[in-house]
DNA sequence: TTAATCTGGTGAACACTGTTCGGAAAAGTC
DNA sequence: GACTTTTCCGAACAGTGTTCACCAGATTAA
């Protein structure tokens, strides 16, 4: 009997059209301007009926949120780049999070809501959902590493200190061009690739940073708390 | 005739309630959670007496946001503290834009509004009301000059470029700690001191910024077109 | 085949939001 | 006292996220 796959399927083809429809508006809109209503309307249901699929708007947000990331694309891809094989470790750093940049400006949509929005609070609880991100952050981890070993920057860096401040470079920038604060002569792009190359010289001047080595960040936060309840 | 007079003090009166009203309500429960019904119920008028005062929810939110700059504080009161007055040029540097940092933290709605929010877009287009803004970039460049001068940093720093690297920082670490993007035992403070240092550390480093010097910044956008039509 | 059941979608409504508008009432002016 | 101006309010408009009683149609059991 195929029917109760016939209704999966059916069903499942329903909820790819919602979040279709939703990324598609949330691109072109923004997250704030798209009503369940409007979605409703481009996928010729009534707006009642999302709720069958969906339990409240962010989580249609909060699906895409997942796709998003997928987005940002596989760690593995940046290392794989025929570009970089024989590319410094320090320009492998700088790769990995010059296409976090590069993210920022391709989907600033995902790019506010993985990274900066307040509008989604429930993302920084549930981020232990994103599993893949913990192998994103294993890979930099990695990458800085192999910075350390070769030299290349100190040995008594931390990497998850270093991994951090180079997020808050791509963080701060991104946040500057996405809200319109910078002037109209400025490029961002420039910017952004000076805020990285002045932390990675920042990183390599040995100086003494005082955050505490952890093992969660904005790309793979496991809640302390959490891991204790289990 | 004090007549006049008396009804601009009310006038004045009820629109300072306003502002007081939208004020705590802002600080306490973020813009988008207070309504204009909200607001009126407070001050115990009805939501149309507001829009007399007002022409709309965000010249409200524009008109803290005036205020909420001067709860930075003038940079001379940066210059001019106790603490500072023998410090070194690269001390005083860090302090104004630690004093931003601390900004964020004791004024994160006011901070959201005036260098992350995208909801209120009017404030990248009229940013030269905030005309006393000017006087605190040029308060900067002055002291990051003065780095200069004194070979705390390398003679061919733009300050400029160097202050809106320092600018990208503190915004980084203050979004990541305002869209609770830290994890649990994670330090902002520690975070921010480190990255200014890290900054600083890569400015003394003397490594070549490709950004061009520019006047303006988020502290004080001057948008170019404007200044054409006058 | 018929009757019962289960499912999914709907229309209407609730409680909100920012904003507008006609009118009433009070205050000021002559 | 009559006229004008200012100020405010009640009601409404168009929009929001969300809920719920209901119903048609498909599925299952007798």
């Amino acid at each position: 009997m195929g029917i109760k796959e016939r209704h999966e399927r059916d069903r499942e083809a329903v909820r790819r059209s919602i979040l279709d429809a939703a990324r598609e508006l949330f691109v072109a809109e923004g997250f704030e301007n798209v009503s369940i209503r409007k979605i409703a309307e481009r996928i010729e249901y009534s707006p009642a009926a999302i709720y069958g699929y969906f339990p409240s708007k962010d989580d249609i947000f909060f699906a895409l949120a997942e796709e998003g990331l997928q987005l940002l694309g596989d760690p593995s891809a940046v290392r794989n780049d025929p570009r970089l094989t024989d590319a410094t470790p320090l320009e492998r750093v700088r790769a990995v999070f010059w296409r976090l940049y590069e993210f920022s400006r391709e989907q600033p949509q995902y790019f506010a809501l993985i990274f900066v929005d307040r509008s989604v609070p429930r993302i920084s609880k549930e981020y232990e959902r994103f599993a893949f991100t913990r192998a994103r952050k294993r890979h930099i981890v990695e990458e800085i590493e192999a910075c350390i070993n070769t030299g290349a920057l100190p040995k008594t860096l931390n990497p998850a200190v270093a991994m951090r401040t180079l997020i808050v470079g791509v963080i701060g920038v991104a946040v500057l061009r996405l809200s319109d604060r910078l002037g109209p002569a400025e490029d961002p792009d420039l910017l952004a690739a000076d805020v990285l190359n002045l932390t990675l010289a920042g990183l390599r001047s040995d100086i003494t940073l005082r955050s505490s080595g952890l093992t969660d960040c904005a790309l793979d936060a496991e809640p302390i708390a959490d891991a204790r309840a289990s």
